[in-house]
This record gives C-alpha cells, sequence and structure tokens, in this order.
DNA sequence: CCGCCAGCTGTATGGTCGTTCAGCGAATGC
DNA sequence: GCATTCGCTGAACGACCATACAGCTGGCGG
C-alpha cells in the first residue's frame, strides 16, 4: 500500500472512465469501440478490458460515474429562495456543461434503455430524483406564498417533460431553439405553472447569489 | 408488364419494408440485422439485399414508409373547429397506434440524427410538418375567437417539446406518466397555452364528429 | 538479492455479420 | 420452343471486433 506507485494505476482508470464517457457523447452506445475508449484514454485496448473486464463493463463504470456528478450536481449550493432555486434548476438543465444538461448522454441512455433493464433503472433514478428536487422546490414556494400551485404532481410532470423534450430539440440543432432559447421556453413554462411574472423568475434565473434563508434545508 | 405476376415482387418488396419497420421498432437501429428482417418478412437475407443494395438501404426504405404514413395521419378528416382539431391532434401525437405516435421508433431517429444528416433531416421536416399542423390549428382558433395566445410561436415549441417528452416518459414505462396520463398532461397544457377551459378541451378530445365547418381548409 | 505479482501490452482467436457470387427455376419476349 | 432475364436462394468470403492469452517489466516483500 505505497502511497505514490499505488495511484498511477487508479489514476489511469479514472481516465479509462473519463475516456469512455467522453467516447458515449461522440459516439454513442452503438459505435462506442474498446479501441477508441483506449485510443482516447492513451492505453491499450487490453488494459480496458483489463481494469473493467468488458466494454459493456467500462460503458457501465462511465454511466456510473456521470451518474455521480449528476447527484451532486443537484444539491443547491447556499439555501436559496424557491423562486431563486427554480432559476437554479433551470439553468443545470439547460446549460450542457454540468452533468445534468449532458443531453446527448441521456438521449443515449433513453434508447438504450428501451431495451436494458440497467439502463431504464439509471434513468429511472435520476429522474426520480430530478422531480424530486423540483417537487422540492415548488412546495417550498407554496408553503412559503410565492409560488401558487394547483396540482403540483402535474406541474413537475409536464416541466420535467418539457425540459426533455426541449433538450432534444436542442440537441438536434433544431434552429428555432437554441440553448438559450430553450432557457427562455423552459422558465416561461416554469412561471405559467407556478404562477409568477416571468420576467421576475427570468431575473431570479440570471442570479447567482439569491436571497438566503438558513431555516431549512427542504421545502 | 404482367398484371398477375409483376405483383407478386411488388408484394414482397412491401413485405419486406414492413418487416424492416417492424425490426426497427423491436430492436433499433443498432440490434437490427438483415437476417431479422429477412425473418420477419420471411424470405432469405440475399433478398434483402437484392431489392435494398443494402442493409441501411433497407431501413432507409423502412424509414421512408413511415415517413409517409406520418403524413397522411397528419391531414384531418373534415373540418373540424380548433378546439377539436386540438384534441385531434392529441390524439394523433399521443396514442401509439399511427405512424404520428409511434415513439419508440421516433426515439431511435432522433438518436441516430445526433450522428447521420440523412436521419437528422428526416427528423427535422417531419417535425415542421407536424409544427406547421399545430401552428395552422392556434391560429385558426386566435382567428375565430375561441383561443387567446399571446404568442403561437413559443406555445407552438412548448407544446411539441412537450409531446416529445411526455412520449419519452411513457415509452420508458414511466409508473407516472402512462399513455392516458400523457393525454390528459398534454391537454391541460395546450389548453392553458390557447387560454380555454381544460375540461372543454377534454370533452372536445374525447369527441370523434366535431363541428364542421366548410369554408376554410386553413385557419 | 531474489522471487513474485500487479500492471500492462501485442498478438492470436473466434464469432458475428454484411455482402458477394454462382446458379436455379420460372415466366417472358421473340 | 428457345434464349433470356428476373426473382430468388444457399453457401462462401472477408471485415470487423471483443476477448483471451502469453509474456514483459518494474517495484515490493522477504
Amino acid at each position: 500500500m505505497s502511497t505514490l506507485s499505488a495511484k498511477a494505476p487508479e489514476e489511469r482508470r479514472r481516465r479509462i472512465i473519463a475516456a469512455a464517457v467522453q467516447v458515449l457523447v461522440d459516439k454513442g452506445f452503438a459505435g462506442a469501440r474498446i479501441a477508441d475508449v483506449a485510443a482516447a484514454a492513451g492505453t491499450s485496448p487490453a488494459l480496458v478490458v483489463y481494469h473493467f473486464k468488458s466494454l459493456d463493463g467500462a460503458l457501465a463504470a462511465a454511466l456510473a460515474s456521470v451518474e455521480d456528478a449528476f447527484y451532486s450536481d443537484l444539491v443547491p449550493d447556499g439555501a436559496p429562495s424557491p423562486t431563486a432555486r427554480l432559476g437554479e434548476l433551470a439553468r443545470l438543465g439547460t446549460g450542457s456543461g454540468p452533468s445534468v444538461g449532458d443531453w446527448t448522454l441521456w438521449m443515449e441512455v433513453w434508447v438504450r434503455a428501451l431495451r436494458d433493464p440497467q439502463a431504464a433503472e439509471l434513468r429511472r433514478s435520476l429522474d426520480v430524483r430530478w422531480r424530486e428536487t423540483l417537487r422540492a422546490t415548488i412546495d417550498a414556494g407554496v408553503a412559503d406564498g410565492s409560488f401558487r400551485c394547483a396540482d403540483p404532481q402535474a406541474a413537475v410532470l409536464r416541466l420535467a417533460s418539457l425540459l426533455d423534450g426541449l433538450a432534444v430539440q436542442v440537441e438536434l440543432g433544431d434552429p428555432d431553439v437554441s440553448a438559450a432559447r430553450m432557457n427562455e421556453l423552459w422558465l416561461d413554462a416554469a412561471a405559467a405553472e407556478v404562477g409568477v411574472d416571468p420576467a421576475e423568475l427570468r431575473s431570479a434565473a440570471g442570479t447567482r447569489d439569491a436571497v438566503r434563508g438558513d431555516a431549512q434545508a427542504r421545502g
């Protein structure tokens, strides 16, 4: 258990996982080859198998890693107001930077989930988590009076689905739906669902430092 | 150009196309094999290649055929009122029977479109057509006073995207979004977008024979 | 020092398919 | 009737890849 030399293999492993994620994004499940992953990681194909037993193993590890990233993306920094938090969530789902917004990858997962139970479960758990987050935000807003929402359950389903649908348009290069437009469209829909002024929500979405309460961690 | 014998090969061809569609739905682009198509069509693998030059050729023919079906699904029967037409569109997009609602297939096309320009173009043209149909309906409703809609362009983008997103949930077997629930959720969103009573739209959606005007074919 | 083992690699192996090809029967044109 | 073409097939062929394997190397425990 030496500290220095033991790190190199682990580092190598991480590199392969990162490479696998990249390959998945670039070529999809259907186009991903062991050789691609190895090349992207700067190693030999055999090493990928050595560490992950098979190509599927490597891709599974890649998915697990983005799953982790997804979850950590979702923890709020500070305790923003519901309005600010809603804008924050819009930024997360809309921006293509964070894992939540890795839409190419999610689309791949969707299609794989049509036939692969493992992928279906992954997608499901991430989706549940996302909806819970949305739901908690809406409930908090309703509780403190800043939102009005007759049917939060339906609102969450619609907003979550709308996000998925908009992402498809963006990812497919729709000329009418840029990433910025996607954000706008979603925020307006969210504003309508929770009965706030779209302009207010839009400006809240742009604001990084929101009103901080410190009492509750959850609504 | 005999009438009887010439039909058999053509019939065979159609059978292969239908088989290819089925295979695409069952196994997706990634899992589709010439042998599968041949087996489903009750012919030899070689015949598939004989008629379509390659597997890709056969799959392309399959897509072309669903494209045709999609377009013919979209022509309205009669000249329904905008409200009834909106319900009709919901039925089309929501039911899994007609080509418009072949969501498994569309999801496959989406992911393929991420990397294949031909698939991207197919998806784009179908999407444009769908949005135009929605837009025409909304415009007609606004024109005759039954709808109120501040930003029809945005409404169309949101409703089209929402449909896509809801379909993903349904296709992935989400326990909270059955096909019936999808219909409901979409209709409510549509009602909100065009400022009508959800209950009215829901009942119009269930009605097959709507109020028939005969003046204009388009709004 | 020595033997061992984890980490790593290049090459072989085997399986899965897409595509090709030579040919066969039947209908068709002459 | 005869040659030809069309529709169709089974049996190869060969490309592409995942995986297995034998071996090399460098550091670590003894």
